[in-house]
DNA sequence: AGTACCACCTGACGGC
DNA sequence: TGCCGTCAGGTGGTAC
């Protein structure tokens, strides 16, 4: 599930849920799951604590605590975030759970255990140290065009590559193409200047609607109501194929992306 | 530098 | 019903 938007929903689910209430205990039902911090030393910077702020960086949420350290939450593939007051609502897959004063908990659910979860002292510190690019969601027309600028290779991998601009996965790549009109495999260096535009304009407006959205009951022109082999393409009469892009499933419409 | 493949994990689904 | 292969919205390592 989680690229930027999906992120995006669980710091702004996170932000109504769990701030300001004091934290305590935590359990680790999976250690394997946390990066470079041992279960204890978890435990001990986060008990007692409250969380008191948000911040998002691509697929990565950080949940600030009052003692200035943050928690690190990334989803993998199938994680998300649950605040539940009955034990019998915690969810199937609850890895890490955060217990609240006020008798709620807050589960990050995660079944195929592909994210993790980290301690840092420094967001900004975290963000380069994870090699990631600038958020796609807060990028200027200009910090998008230079970053393609001089770039090779197929546009769809430049949107999956983290290094470059982080937050856009494979759903989501699909979909900015397709609003674009543009075929995943296009050459990065083959796009004109009029291309790199609408990729811009696209990619904005897409991660906007599946934020407002909350990343479900998607608007009927989106591509992702139909990733789906010879469905019917929601903007001409082509039909949707499937292929493989870096090794990822791609769908796209051949006849109105060139 | 770019790409292809494997690995890490678990679960759902379709075919036989 | 049961077994098996395939696939899944991510990422990191490795080898061409």
């Amino acid at each position: 599930m989680p690229e930027l938007p999906d992120v995006e929903v669980f710091r702004r689910y996170l932000d109504s849920t769990a701030l300001h209430q004091k934290i305590s205990s935590v359990e680790i039902r999976k250690e394997r799951l946390l990066e470079d911090v041992s279960p204890d030393d978890f435990k001990k910077s986060v008990e007692g604590n409250e969380f008191s702020s948000s911040h998002r960086h691509g697929k990565h949420l950080f949940a600030r605590l009052n003692s200035g350290s943050s928690v690190v939450l990334h989803f993998g593939m199938t994680g998300e975030l649950k605040y539940y007051k009955d034990p019998a609502d915690e969810p199937d897959h609850a890895r890490v759970v955060f217990h609240f004063d006020n008798g709620y908990h807050l589960g990050y659910d995660n079944m195929r255990m592909l994210g993790k979860v980290a301690l840092t002292d420094e967001i900004d510190e975290y963000v380069e140290n994870e090699g990631l690019g600038p958020d796609a969601g807060r990028l200027s027309f200009e910090e998008f065009k230079d970053l393609l600028d001089g770039k090779r290779g197929m546009i769809k991998s430049a949107f999956m590559d983290q290094s470059l601009l982080a937050g856009m996965g494979n759903i989501f790549s699909d979909e900015t193409l397709f609003q674009a009109g543009i075929h995943p495999k296009r050459q990065v260096g083959n796009l004109s200047e009029k291309d790199v535009e609408t990729l811009y304009e696209k990619m904005m407006e897409v991660i906007e609607k599946a934020v407002v959205c909350q990343v479900s009951d998607f608007p009927d022109y989106f591509l992702i109501n139909y990733r789906d082999e010879d469905a019917e393409c929601p903007r001409c009469d082509g039909e949707i194929e499937k292929i493989k892009v870096s090794s990822r499933s791609t769908y796209f419409c051949p006849k109105c992306q060139k």
